[in-house]
DNA sequence: CCGCGACTTTGCTGAGGGGCAAACAAGCGG
DNA sequence: CCGCTTGTTTGCCCCTCAGCAAAGTCGCGG
């Protein structure tokens, strides 16, 4: 088996600060794997044993209840951690982690964790943080959902989005994630077809531009006006 | 000073299964606070100096966002810790947190928190299991709000609540909270004037049975159903 | 190069629920 | 015990948006 090089994870806000035989010491209890399109690294409701690193690509996170009803919870970038099911208490992972695009990840067992976290407490430190700023996250979102309308839910959810996953072109900011209406819908709790008829509306006004699976941002300032209030 | 006697923080699971000596050395950092009815603990976008258990009442944590627009995040419940902004890295209070009931906490400055987690690993781990449940929660409210109509999330919001802060009665269980109209509201994203009319419907059905500021849940069952599943 | 599946667009309809307005309790302080 | 503040109820109107239906399109796999 090669030896995974260092550099694969330095650059992750989680191990950030650690010395060199620090990541080495992790790195060597971690495995790696490649994650095609459209492949899961882990279901809703499977016995939570691993815990990852994403190296490379984009995950989608989702989230279904009983009725069937699905949400999409976030988008994994890389050097995010994700899955640390155990780190939280759960047994089982509570969503279904999906790569968006050819993707690449490190994995560790859960029994890694408490050693890991013993050895290096701002591991420790560094996850807290990072559930905290997921928990404010989805606070808000739930405040958006009680008070925003539809429209500006998703130019919200569009303008998070170019800013978390934009590449600037010509013609304006692309969202650089395979998204389509009806992911926007399960971010945003709309229809497809009300975000179709949006976007639509949207791109008459020049604000956007777009096609199958992809969005560009053309006016962000007409974007965060909607947002911010629906005239 | 009085001293504080160790079975004020033993109930704590923050605090489960550390020794006396540890229980007496953690409660001669803190401070205790009376927390009379409408006051506040502390408010949203304050310098979040010192973190909080509570031992005895009600905290009612709200939101609000630029527009005004104001969430209903959570009750906070007796031996619950809050206002554990430096833990995730904030800075400033995320929420306001106000005695919904004359109440009573224990305070810490912020510079114990490193101490006690560096002495007291364990609480570090709960610290992070109970933020993992709260982000469950606030992510299954999410999937509620994108999925369920007004009258369900009702249901299911005087449900939780009454699981929550329940006490049996004979005509049913009581909510024991006081619990206006506007709160629901504001835990369901609806308006005051749909969860009132909402409520008056249930009241003529026998589900529930309701005055000011007051709910006694009749009929579990009923609302469980109406929560699940609209006819 | 064709066919099929996945994704998107658009029209029509109706109901859920918000906004507004006003009347109505129920405590609380004086 | 009265008046006022705070919380609640209810009616009416109208708009947003989901539901249903059906017709495109794009692109991949054979």
């Amino acid at each position: 088996m090669s030896r995974l090089d260092r550099s694969l994870i330095a650059g992750a806000p989680a191990f950030a600060g650690l010395s060199p035989e620090a990541l080495d010491d992790i790195l060597s209890r971690a495995q790696i794997m490649r994650l095609p399109k459209g492949e899961t690294a882990f279901r809703q409701g499977e016995p939570a044993d691993r815990f990852f690193l994403l190296l490379h690509g984009r995950l989608r996170v989702t989230r279904i209840n009983a009725e069937g009803a699905q949400i999409l919870v976030r988008f994994i970038a890389p050097n995010d951690m994700f899955g640390v099911a155990m780190a939280i208490g759960a047994v089982t992972y509570p969503g279904t982690a999906t790569a968006a695009v050819d993707s690449l990840a490190l994995s560790w067992p859960n029994a890694a964790w408490t050693n890991l976290i013993a050895a290096y407490p701002s591991l420790a430190v560094k996850a807290m943080q990072s559930l905290g700023a997921r928990l404010q996250d989805t606070q808000d979102r739930v405040l958006d959902l009680a008070t925003h309308n539809v429209e500006q839910r998703i130019a919200g959810a569009v303008l998070k989005l170019a800013r978390q996953a934009g590449r600037k072109t010509e013609e304006g900011v692309l969202i650089d994630i395979p998204l389509s209406r009806q992911d926007l819908a399960e971010m945003t709790g709309a229809t497809l077809h009300t975000v179709s008829r949006t976007l639509s509306a949207w791109e008459a006004k020049g604000l956007v531009d777009c096609g199958r699976r992809r969005v560009v941002v053309r006016d962000e300032q007409g974007l965060t006006a909607i947002a911010k209030h629906a005239e």
